[in-house]
DNA sequence: CGAATAGTGTCTCTCAGACAATATTGC
DNA sequence: GCAATATTGTCTGAGAGACACTATTCG
């Protein structure tokens, strides 16, 4: 069938079931956190065909009611236990190479989560283990399916969304100090930051943090106790927080 | 079926069809040009059911062995007659609520486009009428499926990213001059902007803009010729071009 | 020359980055 | 007091926005 009938497949396709070719879809969830000072993203080991042994995102089918959103939450919710209150989810988009799925015609559609540290869940049946690796360890190589060029889109979008959103707040709990709050940005990105003009930055910039008013306890190695923060209401951080450039 | 059950759904799968229900996969284009000043999306007027006489961005159904890209290229240059070569493209995202289309659950994938300013193609087969629409003037409640949405998506996603990437220049032709550059975002921000500011900043800035040579010609009102300038080589822009805050 | 458009220079204010200095804790 | 961490202040340079001014064309 000649690509530019395609109009034509549209409308006879109520008719004609050839005209809707039949596809799979699946949603896949890049979750990262920050632990230890790394980004981490949270992988499941297979046990099955295909790719057994194998790394991947989790993830699943879509069923036949269920809107997408949803499918990426509820399976975020049941397979890793992240509560969706807690969490920033956002679609990061569709991946839907004819033959990235051994099996059959499988489009995903990715999204992408930041939560807050949290213990590693239990592997849901048939799958061997649930674990938090450091993006800088996973060995793309042995990731299924195109799993490793998902966890490429979701990190870079990641990177790139600190810089004009709050949403590196998703990374920390409820009440956060300014210096946890900077070591997000240094683990997504990967770089030091002057805690000093962090901290001038951050405090300054309207509606990204509104103070909670009592301090945080003392850490281990002692120091003046660090002011408690919350989210503020701002959906875009002007100015923004801009990256290091990097001088090639 | 219990959602905590999916991952055994999916090993499940290759043995159990009803582990995988049937979709249908579309891509539908947000092809974006500037026309006289104002930012237009190429519109179709369906002709057949569902949306009979309703606007609908051009798209259509993936086939079997067409990946996700290569079907969104198919129907620009087929239905629209943007060569790729010419023109921006990349993806918008995934939307599938399980009502958008009353036929059957499918879920499209969404690609946004810029091009220059081109003839309006002629119509499909099965099609009224192919036009260019102001997006200032399209009438959401008039559109086919979820399309209200996916446009609202498209524009804003163009109104962030002509921020940080040089992506304005695919609205110009092979050559441009600094105020045709400056009426793109005028025209996609809907703000003006001081040219002699913008002139600084677009030829300031590293790998934006690369000089030609030989001057534009001379404009029906006269004044002095323009330089003419090409696409450079970088993929984001430092400094940003940001756009004029909204003062509440 | 005057109108129109292109392009440069200058000033001010904001803000990023470097880093000194001060504040508050545990030991 | 000393070490450690938090927070504030100060200086400098880059860059954004306002806008005067110069350059080049047509009529």
């Amino acid at each position: 069938m000649s690509r530019s009938d395609e109009h034509e497949q549209e409308f006879l396709a109520a008719y004609d079931p050839r005209a809707f070719p039949p596809f799979a879809v699946t949603v896949d969830v890049v979750l990262l956190t920050v632990r230890e000072g790394r980004l981490c993203v949270l992988l499941v080991e297979r046990d099955t065909h295909p790719f057994r042994g194998g790394l991947a995102l989790p993830g699943g089918f879509v069923q036949a009611d269920e809107d997408l959103d949803t499918a990426a939450v509820e399976r975020l919710e049941n397979e890793t236990g992240v509560r969706r209150d807690v969490a920033h989810v956002e679609q990061l988009g569709a991946f839907g190479d004819p033959h990235r799925d051994p099996r059959m015609r499988v489009v995903s559609v990715a999204y992408l989560v930041f939560a807050p540290d949290l213990p590693a869940p239990r592997p849901g049946s048939r799958v061997r283990s649930v674990q938090w690796v450091p993006v800088e360890d996973v060995d793309a190589a042995r990731l299924a399916f195109d799993h490793d060029a998902v966890l490429a889109a979701g990190v870079e979008r990641a990177r790139a969304k600190l810089e004009y959103s709050p949403v590196a707040t998703a990374f920390c709990g409820e009440e956060f100090t300014v210096a946890e709050l900077r070591h997000v940005y240094e683990a997504v990105w990967g770089v030091p930051l002057d805690p000093r003009n962090f901290h001038r930055k951050t405090t300054g910039t309207p509606g990204f943090l509104v103070p909670v008013g009592s301090p945080a306890p003392v850490g281990p190695g002692g120091g003046r106790p660090a002011a408690l923060y919350r989210r503020g209401s701002a959906a875009l951080l002007h100015p923004a927080m801009l990256r290091p450039q990097r001088e090639d």
